[in-house]
DNA sequence: ATCATTTCTGCATTCGTATTCAATCGCAAT
DNA sequence: ATTGCGATTGAATACGAATGCAGAAATGAT
């Protein structure tokens, strides 16, 4: 039962050195008597004592704490992203303070707090933030990154899957497979990403002259990819492609067709987006667009140190490829299995 | 391209008040001149002032940051209490800070970070925490609460689904319904809901008599699950029903079968727990245990809120009980169905 | 032995906000 | 006009650690 709160007065005074020998015995890189360190650690162990990084905080300008704002944690691309940023982050020293916006609250509302704690830097994931939002970070001198949503402006660095490019690839697919009644289950439509898959996927068919595509809406959840393909299994011209605008809609969509008895890829071919772990399990076997994550988190880490540590560094824009993971879900063009 | 910081004492000369009457307009149960409150707020405005939560934490001696531990938030049981949990503390006022143990990083590395940030409570999901590093925080005053993670002892709460007594559910319905080879799929070994729900099912077989348990380990993913199910199902007497720890660990199991063609539930019934949103997908239709998730979560936030605001309030454990969601995974006695 | 250098340590201040205590003001009652 | 009271406000200090500057001690050079 010592007392609840440990100074580093208090370890000086137990020494008999100054609060500040204390303070440099716990940072690296200044000049203490080896044996006086030695002393004071003692002590600290003997008191219990544990530095004070919000004081620290204060006095260097620098909390060490990074922003996450998330939306939708449950759709399952989010978690191991933020698993795999929480973990980057302690790697090099820092921490992850978490922000969600439920599902009504929007972003907006949140940020105030975020600006609050003095976060060195904001990593956003799949989020909408508006532009007067994202500037209150730029005079502040915060970077914000968003991860895996492009918005044009120059405010914030883009770490992004090319997800035009990408809708495009599986237009070709489709169509090089022989296909002939596409159909397309969007996803959020506020979503970055729902809305340059859907882009990049109908431009590209329009070019070839497929123009008559199937739309049905979906948010991210299995349950409405399920009943969006139901939808369109039902209607008197059933589509024989299915482009679904995450992974998480498309094993909806494969399941819906498994109960109404389509034939998955005979009769029905369907494709989704970001290769999550369920897209490999042997009850579904996915044919999908891999969105590169370790790829984007690496780029983002090193933009991020980057960003913390050159003191006039800009934000910059990265748009990552796509790559097929062909699995059995869909017919393809033999071609595409060569790699 | 205003001046980076903006202070509570800019916005006081720019009023022309003193710094004191800013902080003051700014909390609410101060007593201020309404007019001045006003002047003080447009003011702020106008400079783009946001109040320092660090220097507020530093005078005030609360942070308004809890800590949260998770392990491998990849596993599908923790993003959806990850996400809920922040979403309550925002809610509360509070905000998370994120800590994960990387695949070889052990919890106790990172808590001496976790003191270091003065958060005003720490909640555990799934994770080891020697009781060393527990009476650390206790020591601090800092209350913490183990989430589905039973430990002996009085340092922290604990909020837990009754794992034993559902292993013992399992063994019950499983010998009621005939089945005379069980077996067990373990998850982590050094997890307390694999070890409460291997005991609770092992010694109730044991009390009826069942003592021939085939028993595989497995960690808690779907790989793991489907290569563990098929070391069973390749075995001269294969099982007739297999419980599994967790529910990834069973969807694995469920894929394994179904590719060696082995019937479920007809030759095999696979039992998991957790009721993960995937349990319920048409491809598996997974019968399992439900962990009252809502309710702890819940029961958590309430707990919370009385410990930061009770000064002697006292650890506290509740068990709540799992039940049963019979889907169509499993050969149950007819009575399983009736609510 | 003297002075120059290096190494180490203490003093005092700073970070930005909350809060105690005392001062001031306006206004009503006497 | 004087006193008293409540409502506002300002000055000063505290929170805990980092750091520039200047002594002090120790070492080395001459």
């Amino acid at each position: 039962m010592s007392s609840s709160k440990v100074t580093s007065v208090d370890v000086a005074r137990l020494v008999g050195v100054s609060q500040s020998t204390v303070s440099r015995s716990f940072s690296n890189d200044t000049t203490v008597a080896p044996e006086t360190r030695q002393r004071v650690m003692e002590a600290a162990r003997e008191l219990g004592y544990t530095p004070n990084a919000i004081a620290r905080s204060l006095v260097m300008q620098q909390t060490n704490i990074v922003g996450i704002l998330v939306s939708h944690i449950s759709s399952p691309f989010q978690p191991y992203v933020l698993e795999k940023l929480v973990q980057e982050l302690q790697h090099i020293g820092r921490q992850a303070l978490v922000f969600s916006s439920g599902p009504n609250q929007e972003f907006d509302d949140v940020l105030p707090t975020v600006l609050q704690y003095q976060v060195d830097a904001l990593i956003v994931t799949a989020a909408t933030l508006s532009s007067e939002r994202l500037s209150e970070f730029e005079r502040k001198g915060t970077p914000v990154i968003l991860f895996n949503r492009y918005t044009p402006g120059e405010l914030a660095s883009v770490i992004c899957c090319d997800n035009i490019e990408g809708g495009r690839l599986v237009a070709n697919l489709l169509l090089d497979a022989g296909h002939s009644r596409l159909a397309y289950i969007a996803g959020n439509q506020n979503s970055s990403t729902n809305r340059d898959r859907q882009k990049g996927y109908t431009d590209r068919l329009w070019e070839r002259g497929a123009v008559n595509l199937l739309v049905e809406q979906a948010q991210y959840t299995y349950e409405e990819g399920y009943a969006a393909a139901r939808r369109l299994l039902e209607r008197a011209e059933p589509p024989d492609a299915i482009f679904c605008a995450g992974d998480i809609i498309a094993l909806g969509a494969v399941d819906a067709a498994r109960d109404m008895a389509v034939k998955v890829p005979e009769e029905l071919s369907i494709i989704g987006f970001d290769d999550i772990p369920m897209a490999s399990w042997s009850a579904y076997s996915l044919t999908t667009i891999r969105a590169p994550v370790d790829q984007m988190i690496d780029l983002t880490m090193s933009l991020l140190v980057e960003r913390l540590e050159v003191p006039d560094s800009k934000p910059v824009v990265k748009l990552l490829p796509g790559t097929l993971i062909p699995r059995r879900s869909a017919r393809l063009p033999l071609s595409s299995f060569e790699f």
